[in-house]
DNA sequence: AAAGTAATTAGAAAATCTTCTAAATAGGTT
DNA sequence: AACCTATTTAGAAGATTTTCTAATTACTTT
């Protein structure tokens, strides 16, 4: 079920989570390719993935022993709405 | 000076910060007018309204021995199109 | 100038967040 | 089954954040 707007916007307050977001944009990728891209332990990702995912922002597909992650598209759609809103469009 | 995003979406993360954005949507409110709908210091509201002053979120002008808050739509503008091109929009 | 009102700053306590190491889980391979 | 590889979980240390009380600053009014 769907977190709080509260739990989402927290997760995108980390750069490190905003980093992951971005190298999920092009597509999924597994828990190992994410870690590779940063000077962390895969202990240190796992949390981030873990805490981008009770967020709805990724989604993850378990193939072998492979964790692979995507991002979900329509819940920063649903930041988006948020921000427009608070802009003062209609 | 703009600061940067990544103080941007800090300052998003916290739900007293983004209900004082709203509270500011309708039109400018002083530092007191915003503490009266929440249940806390005025020191902690003058912490909240530091922050988003630092992240260029809101202005302040001061009146009197009043300072009035208003929000800065252009840096919501900012953080929008972070997000439109996380989502793929070209 | 003294007193009052609005807001901020300083400093500390408590809570939360980020990161690590070490251990555990899960699946695949020999 | 034993071993290897990928990932997560547990627990703790360190850093950052949020909140408070008390003191201070700034401006107004008497």
């Amino acid at each position: 079920m769907r977190m709080s707007f509260a739990e989402t916007f927290k997760a995108l307050s980390d750069p490190v989570r905003r980093e992951i977001l971005v190298l999920l944009k092009g597509a999924p990728l597994s828990a190992g390719e994410i870690g590779s891209h940063f000077d962390m332990t895969g202990a240190t990702i796992s949390y981030h993935l873990s805490i981008l995912k009770k967020a709805d922002l990724v989604w993850e597909t378990k193939v072998k022993n492979y964790v692979y992650y995507e991002l979900n598209t329509s819940v920063v759609e649903e930041i988006m709405l948020w921000l427009s809103d608070l802009k003062g469009d209609k």
